[in-house]
Formats: C-alpha cells, structure tokens, sequence
DNA sequence: TTTTGTATTATGTCACACATATAAAAGTAC
DNA sequence: GTACTTTTATATGTGTGACATAATACAAAA
C-alpha cells in the first residue's frame, strides 16, 4: 500500500543570505541599535558570522534597499529611519501592480478623504483657507460654468487638503497615488464622466470650502462624501472576487 | 569675493549600480513587460550593459528585495507583483521609525476607520453581522458591565471590520498598524485610558453593530468618530512641527 | 507509462584584487 | 593657536574567476 505523505512538513529552505538577514536583524534588537547608530564593518561582519563578504553584502543591500541603512565609503554604515511610502512608492514605479491592487488603492484614497475631516477642521489656518479659495476661484473661471470633471483641477483642490491634514505621511501617501488616480481615472468610461448626481446631492469645490471654514466635521464629511459620489459609485458597483 | 554656488547643480552622483538600476527600469518600459515574463540571465545583462556581474546582481537583488522580480536556480528571472504592504512591513519590523511617522500612521488608522463605513455598507454579508455579534457578545461578557478599554477587545472588534471592508490591501496595511497601534496604546497616559466621554457621546461596539445591521453609512460614521473619541482627542491635542 | 537517474544550466556563494571616496591625521602658512 | 591644505588610511564599491547548488529537461530503466 502508497501511504499518503500529508503529514511531513518540508524542512525550511532558507538560503545563506535569508538566514544572515534574520541573524542581522536579532542583532539589532539584541544590542538595541538605534536610528543614528554605526554598525561594524563588512569585512568583520562575514568574519563573525563565518560567511562570505558577497553573502553579508548582499544581507545588507537589503536593508540598504528599505532604508534601514545607509552607507558612505570609507565612514561605513549606520541605522537610519527607513522612509516607509518611499518603499511604496518604489514598488509602484514598476507598473507591476495588478488590477485588484489598483481597485483597493483607489478605494483607499476615497476612504481617507471621506475621514479625514476631523484633521482638517482641528489644523486648518487662515492662510490655508485663503489659498484654497484662490484655487477654488481658478477653477470655477476655468470651467466656466460648465460643472465638468476636470483631472487636473480635482488634483489641485484635493492635494491642498492633503496638505492642511499636517500629516506627512499622509500627504505623501496621497502623492504616490496619483498615478493610480490617473491610471483609474483614464480607464473610466464616458458614462462616469458625465456622471449625474441624485437630485440636490451634487456638492462642488466651493460648497467644500464654505463648509471647511463655517462649518464642522460632520458635515464636511458628508458634503466630501458626497463631492465623490461618482467615484463610490463606480468602486461600490464592482463585485469583488 | 568668494561667489556663492547656491544655483550650481551637483553633477550625478550615483554609482553604477544606481545607474544600471535605472536603466533596468527604462528595459522593462521599453520592453513592456508584464507579470510573469521572464528575464534574460545575469551574464547576458552584464554583457549588454558593459558591467561586472557584481554590478548587475546587486542592481537585481535591489529589484528582488522591493518584490519586482523572483529568482530561482537555473529557472532564472521572472516579474513578479510586487507587495506593496510587505515592503511597508518589512521597513516597519525594524523598530526605526520615529516619534512623527509612529503619530501620522496612527493618525491613518483613525481617518480609515472613520472614512471606510461605505465600503462595510456595500459589502457585509449576513454572516459578516452574526461574526460580529459573536464578537461583541463575547466582549460584553468580559467586559462584565465595566466598560475599560481593551486592546485585545478592540483589535478583535476592528480587525473584523476591515475584513468586512473586502479590500485586501485595507486589511493587510491594518494587520501591519497593529504593532504601531500597541505602541502609541502602551505610551498612552492612564488618563486616556479612563478617558470621560462627553456627555451622550459615548458609542460601544454594540451601538456599531446596530447601526451597521439596521443603519446607514452616515449614522456609522458619526458613530464611528464618537467611538474614537479618545483617540482623536489625543492626536489632535497634539501641536505638530 | 511511470519512475529514476543523469546532465545541464542559471543563480547562489566564495575568495581575492583593485578603485574610489572621504574622514582623520599631518603638515603648512598666518 | 587658528585656518587652511595635503597626505594617508580605510570601508565601501566594483571587477574577475571559480565552484556549489538546485531546478529543469531528458534519457534510461522498470
């Protein structure tokens, strides 16, 4: 009788330079390294670890790669704060990404203007709130009455929010996606361009302005809400797998 | 006089491999690759580019690390989707990010939380409801009539609705906030911890569970912030630089 | 036809040499 | 002593050639 081999599990298969980037990284937290921290030398790491300077090298490239390390000739290494929407932003370079990725993204993009009213209304300044309605005034000669989906301006007006949220990360977060943004955007059909708001719901730039200086949170939400119904529309439709 | 150089731009300082990188990146444009396709080998790429095998492996490695391409012996090269949540958590895993970025990322989870009740409207399911009732029931079990706050409680209560959000790349970056939500809970003052709701404001879990089984997105949302209440309070008292 | 052995091949690892940038030391002028 | 320049030492960057290893294709055996 076959008997069935279901049970053994595979041994770990680990190449040389997986299991010295682990050993690095006990290393760091056993010593407790921190940003700024030097790091020995290449030549002694391979040395104390018994492998090649190739394989402690290629280790260490990795790190360099996340920027969790940075290098100079002769002054060797040190820790460094890894710069974490740069990895992101990376990866997405590549035009790697697939289709469901791009989805969530853009969904992800929707979620965090919708929320983030709260830091808007607890940082605006009066400088931001001039400025925006000066961008706000540009678009609206610009359209000229004609309330037209405009990439270019939807870009100005949001990233300005961005902006206010005070939040770095955050606001780089929004940079990286606007190729994703565009990449959606140029792949939506003409009937979401055109797209017909329900009856009283159609919220515009200036509308969020107003409410960003007299109004509150709450109805900031609803209004941006609102402001992207199209967008919702066209994510919510999809049937995800 | 000594002029000054303030408009004088440094000439390229990147190294080869950084050079040879970037040309990598102009080859698969070019070549319009895509997922799947296959790369030529280390040597031939050293050969057409006129560098050392060194040079190109580490310029490889770089793409390898950031998830674009995956390497096997003798099989060779292929282009792969790279993980954009993976880079972010390998980056994370090291302990280096600072006081700023720790604030913005848990800054990101509240705005999600708040922004993401229409995707949780879109897509519950009946099963998704009754989970979630589980979850709460159990919760008010332990809680036993006191309501204290509990990270476990609210990991498990949050972690579902982020799965009921059906975006996978929402829940992976919230699996990978959860380190980053432990720290800034951990630093948090007991005052925070017994933090007084304003009168009427306060929501628990079960109100979100009523108001996602028989509500709408508006309501949860508002909820939602109300329930975060205490988190809010404590970033935006925060003055930032 | 299925299994098992064998050759091939592209990546993985190694050792050693040399190039290059630069921090630190030594030297120089004032 | 201070400010500046030159030299030197050194850690990373790059190059070369070799061998190890695992995955594949293919032949041989059952």
């Amino acid at each position: 009788m076959k008997t069935k081999l279901s049970k053994i599990k595979p041994l770990e298969n680990l190449s040389l330079v997986d299991k010295v980037e682990l050993r690095l990284k006990e290393y760091f937290k056993e010593n407790n390294l921190k940003i700024g921290d030097s790091l020995p030398k290449e030549l002694e790491f391979a040395e104390a670890l018994g492998v090649s300077r190739t394989v402690i090298r290629e280790a260490l490239l990795r790190l360099r790669t996340i920027g969790v390390i940075q290098s100079k000739k002769r002054s060797g290494m040190i820790l460094t704060q890894p710069d974490i929407i740069q990895n992101f932003e990376k990866a997405i370079e590549y035009n790697l990404l697939g289709e469901e990725a791009l989805v969530d993204i853009f969904e992800l993009r929707l979620i965090l203007e919708v929320g983030m009213a709260d830091l808007l209304f607890a940082r605006k300044t009066e400088e931001d709130i001039n400025a925006l309605d000066k961008i706000v005034s540009k678009i609206e000669k610009e359209e000229n009455g004609n309330v037209v989906f405009s990439l270019k301006h939807e870009i100005t007006f949001h990233s300005k929010l961005y902006q206010m949220s005070n939040n770095l990360t955050l606001q780089r977060f929004q940079d990286l996606l606007l190729p994703v943004f565009n990449y959606v955007h140029d792949d939506m059909p003409e009937s979401a361009k055109n797209f017909q708001y329900s009856k009283g719901k159609f919220v515009s730039h200036r509308d969020l302005l107003n409410i960003l200086k007299d109004g509150n949170a709450e109805d900031f939400r609803e209004a941006m809400r609102n402001h992207l119904e199209p967008h919702f529309e066209r994510v919510l439709s999809l049937i995800k797998a």
